[in-house]
DNA sequence: AAATATAATTAACATTGTTTATTATTTTAA
DNA sequence: TTAAAATAATAAACAATGTTAATTATATTT
C-alpha cells in the first residue's frame, strides 16, 4: 500500500505544534527554545527544521490556536444574558482570566518582538481587531439607538482595546497593581469608563 | 597627591551609562549587548563587571536617566498654557512623541522582562506611576470642582495610563494602525475620552 | 537484495551573558 | 628608586541559544 506522506508530515508538525502550545501555556515564552521543544515533541530539536522554517513558524502557528480558544471561553460565559453592558462585563472578565491564566501567551500576543517580517504579518492584524470580535456586538447594542453611533461605537472599542492591553500589560508584566483582586476590580472599573461615550 | 578613586570609578561607570544610553536610544534594546556596550565604551566587555553587577543594573540606572528626559520634553510644552484640557492635550503629545521617537525606550519601561527581581524593583512602581505625575496636574484641574473628586480624578489617571501604555505598544511593537498620523489622531482623541468622567 | 531517496540526528558555528584565570598597571613600602 | 603588593583590565573559557552542514539511519524503489 501507498504510504501517506501527507498524513504523516501532518503527525510530525503537530507534535512539534503540541509541545511549544505546551511550553507556551505552562512555562511561557521565556522557557521556549528550539531544544525544549524537540525534547517535548521526542525529537532532536534539528528535526524541526525538517519541517518548519524557523521557531518563529511555529510559534505563529499556535496563535491562532490560542485565539480560538480564547474566543471559546469568552463565547462560554454570559450566554444566557442578552448583549449589553452586563454581558461584555463577564465577556471582558473572561478575556482578562485568559491572559492572566496564560501570561505566555499574552506575552506572545502583544509584547514580543515578532522578528523580521513581524508587524507586516496578518496576524498583527488580526490581534489587533481580536478583542473588537470579542466585544463589537456588546458595544452595538449600547450605541445602536445614538446619533453618530458608528464613530462612538469606534471610539469605545478603541478605548477597551487599549485599555484592557495596558491594565494586563502592567499586571502581568510589571506586578503593577500588586494584588489580583485589586487589579480585576480595577479592570471591570476601567470597562466601565470605557462605555461612556455611550451614555453621554 | 592622593588619587581621587571615587572619581575615577564614578568617570568609568559613566563610560558604560553614556554608551547604554546611546544605544538604548539608537538602536534599540535588541541591539545591547555585554559586547556592544563595552565596545562603545572603549574597553573590554569583561571590565564592564568591575563596576556594575550586570547588564540589568547598567540598563535600570537609564530609566531614570529617561524618564527625567522625557519629564522634561513633557515640561517644555504648553509652559504658556494654563494647566487643563488643552494642556493635557499637548503634554499627552509631548510623552508620546518621545516614546515613539525612542520605541527603544518604550520597550525598556513598559514591554522588558525585567528579570528575577524584575516587578519587585521600585523601578517598576516609579514607571506605573509615570503618567500620574506628568497628567495629574491637568486632570486635576478639571475634576476638582465636582463631587468624589478624588475617585474620578484616580478612573481618568487610570485610563489614561492605560490607554497610552496601550496605544503605544500595538504602534511600536505591532504598527498598528501603521500609519503614524492616524495613529497620533487616534491618540488624541482617546485621550480626550478618557476625560469624559470629568464631563458627566 | 542492492541502490537510491528520505528522514533524523550528530556535529559544528555564531552569538549571547557570565565567571575564572591571567596579564598589565598602579600603588605602597623598603 | 625599586621590589612587593594590590588593583584593574583583559583574555580565555563555559553554558545556552538559534541555525546550518555533514553524517547516519531508515524507507522506498528497482
Amino acid at each position: 500500500m501507498a504510504p501517506n506522506k501527507e498524513l504523516q508530515e501532518q503527525r510530525m508538525r503537530g507534535y512539534f505544534k503540541d509541545a511549544t502550545r505546551e511550553i507556551l501555556k505552562g512555562e511561557g515564552l521565556k522557557a521556549l527554545s528550539v531544544r525544549t521543544v524537540a525534547e517535548r515533541a521526542g525529537y532532536s530539536f534539528a528535526t524541526m527544521y525538517n519541517y518548519f522554517r524557523d521557531l518563529n513558524e511555529l510559534i505563529f502557528l499556535c496563535v491562532n490556536d490560542f485565539m480560538e480558544e480564547c474566543e471559546t471561553l469568552v463565547n462560554e460565559v454570559g450566554t444566557e444574558m442578552e448583549p449589553g453592558r452586563e454581558r461584555l462585563n463577564v465577556r471582558v472578565k473572561a478575556y482578562i482570566s485568559y491572559f492572566t491564566q496564560y501570561p505566555g501567551i499574552f506575552e506572545l500576543f502583544f509584547v514580543e518582538k515578532m522578528n523580521d517580517i513581524g508587524s507586516k504579518h496578518p496576524t498583527a492584524r488580526t490581534i489587533y481587531e481580536f478583542s473588537d470580535k470579542l466585544f463589537g456586538e456588546d458595544v452595538e447594542v449600547l450605541t445602536g439607538a445614538l446619533p453618530y453611533a458608528e464613530k462612538i461605537n469606534r471610539d469605545i472599542l478603541d478605548n477597551l482595546r487599549h485599555s484592557v492591553t495596558g491594565m494586563l500589560l502592567f499586571y502581568n508584566n510589571r506586578l503593577q497593581p500588586r494584588d489580583y483582586r485589586e487589579f480585576i476590580a480595577i479592570a471591570l472599573r476601567q470597562t466601565e469608563l470605557c462605555l461612556a461615550p455611550a451614555y453621554a
